[in-house]
DNA sequence: TCCGAAAACGTTACCGCTAACATTGCGGCA
DNA sequence: TGCCGCAATGTTAGCGGTAACGTTTTCGGA
């Protein structure tokens, strides 16, 4: 007994019904310039009437490209990187690429098994959203040979290309504009410390160190950022450092959720206390007071990365590159 | 000249390393205990050494499986389903199956489109977020024979498994907590009115005709929602309605939007007015005064989906069905 | 009228893997 | 001793496409 097909309408069955072979039927359907305009017609007319939907693993497997790129989120839920990949989704989309999405949950090892799973669906390229890999995940990448944009922050030695903005001196802006501003007790919160928000870290020290100022008022958390964790890590500041005129938190979740645990404890914003955050979320802009933030630029992050990869999909070649989109500080009424 | 191959590593080096014939090795990765142990552990070896990844394109052609679920959200920036989708992905990955989002837009038509996509990718099954969707769209479904689940509200005619829970009782629900705490001229906000908002409104009106009051304090608009949306329109309600005591937000975005603009006019809630949202997000935890809203069991309702999935794809046989999984109203200090 | 090149379409041979069936070898049992 | 059954492995024939190259058709110009 043969093996019984899927059932589902293939090249060759659009073939029969119009009367060519189905390698016809493929071209007419890559390249219709190729065919004459009879056939072309009926081909169209009889995959209309047969709901026709190619099956693209067949085709790939036959071509060697996928026609689809990996795009790899710590996290879903964390809007930061809903924008980036509306970036990278619509230049891909543009030039005829799918993107699969995966999540990593902050975890090295995760995005290692997921690189390992979009390898096996023979996904045509990378965008992945840090720098930090395991030794495996590094060798699978650079033996597959696919193009790779690393998103987000900066790194000297990039896998292949590096879209993204320096972190550190992002942190050290938004310590400068505290500075600026006249604080002089300036606090720093932050959560999940990825390397990230560790180089934001350093780069608010930067700024206090060059203006003499103590770094000492810093109060970090393994724990996964939210607003509630915002307000806590601001209790035990306030506790510890009651003196305290301005925190930096590393991202607006906490910095929301500090906003909220000083209205709860009716202290004034930025009288008592100022608040900046990081990202420029939409939040940000909309609660009150709005809180300062440094403004990343997300979208233009994804944009890039998804022209870049495009680029090298279509042919030009492997050749490291960094690209340095910027940030921009938003000084708002909570400082 | 015979087309080259691809370059990776591929079944047949690994049998010709290990000196078996591929359909072995194949055999081996897949039903370890049909194989003998010698050959197993030399396999495995093999596997590691070369760092095999096998072709997932390869294999679903040839099995007719792809091991992969296709989730379609509408907005991947909207935290709502960000839960959702952590309960499916869960629940499928233990079951080794891979999750392969999508976003629609909220656009039947864009759904559409990415169960075209999808259907080309091959994908064993689909995980929707609406009960919605174009006449083509619920064509292909259907002939493609694969399980649907349909989820987030109900439907009586479920495509194929439907888990959600009853929107417009849910509404009703929250009108008549806030009547019961004391309202009488309660307004109605909502955005992007898509067809679960449409059946909050409707629960909403329930509430407020059987008790005998106006439901005439309702302000709607297509634009998407978002923090600054919630201000934009309770600014609108509060000038043409100044005597409304309490206002339900179809969603918790546009209910902290509207908590952030009563902030601003110093307006007291609740004591001037009070607000409840829709869905349970963080943030209505956050805030304050923290916000009274109705909690939808979505994590509950992706692993219900998954589960459901899951047994389709084992074999049980296709059968409409409906799974109501509730909701819960949280009063809490914004009423 | 005939030639030759380009356009239009077909044949063949895979891509890498797996379902189905075939074969081999070995121990147990009548 | 001979036969059966089962475990372990191999052979064959695709899955549905596409690259590469081969064949036929068309048509303008010498």
């Amino acid at each position: 007994m043969p093996r019984r097909s899927s059932g589902r309408v293939t090249l060759q069955d659009i073939a029969e019904r119009v009367g060519v072979s189905k390698v016809t039927v493929s071209r007419c359907l890559r390249e219709p310039q190729r065919v004459s305009e009879t056939v072309r017609l009926r081909i169209d007319e009889a995959v209309e009437a047969l709901d026709y939907i190619p099956n693209r693993q067949a085709g790939a497997l036959s071509s060697g490209r996928s026609l689809s790129v990996a795009l790899l989120v710590p996290s879903i839920s964390n809007s930061v990187f809903s924008e980036v990949q509306r970036g990278v989704d619509e230049g891909l989309r543009e030039a005829g690429y799918q993107v699969l999405m995966g999540h990593t949950g902050y975890s090295v090892l995760e995005e290692e098994r997921l690189i390992d799973t979009f390898l096996a669906y023979g996904v045509d390229g990378f965008v992945l959203s840090s720098t930090r890999h395991t030794d495996y995940a590094q060798r699978l990448l650079n033996r597959a040979r696919l193009p790779v944009v690393e998103t987000m922050e900066l790194t000297d030695n990039p896998l292949d290309i590096n879209v993204g903005l320096d972190q550190r001196v992002a942190g050290r802006a938004i310590g400068e504009a505290l500075i600026a501003a006249g604080y002089r007790r300036i606090g720093f919160c932050g959560a999940r410390l990825d390397y990230r928000v560790q180089q934001r870290l350093a780069g608010w020290e930067d700024a206090l160190k060059a203006a003499g100022l103590s770094t000492q008022r810093c109060q970090t958390t393994p724990r996964p950022s939210s607003y509630r964790l915002g307000g806590e890590l601001l209790s035990a500041m306030l506790e510890r450092w009651p003196d305290m005129d301005a925190v930096f938190c590393c991202n607006d979740d906490l910095a929301a959720g500090a906003l909220f645990e000083c209205q709860r404890r009716r202290l004034d914003v930025p009288g008592q206390l100022a608040l900046a955050g990081f990202n420029g979320l939409d939040i940000t802009d909309a609660t009150w007071p709005t809180l300062t933030t440094v403004i990343t630029p997300r979208r233009a992050i994804g944009e890039q990365a998804s022209r870049l990869i495009v680029e090298r999909l279509q042919g030009t070649p492997r050749d490291p590159s960094r690209h340095d989109m910027g940030f921009e500080i938003d000084l708002r009424q909570s400082t």
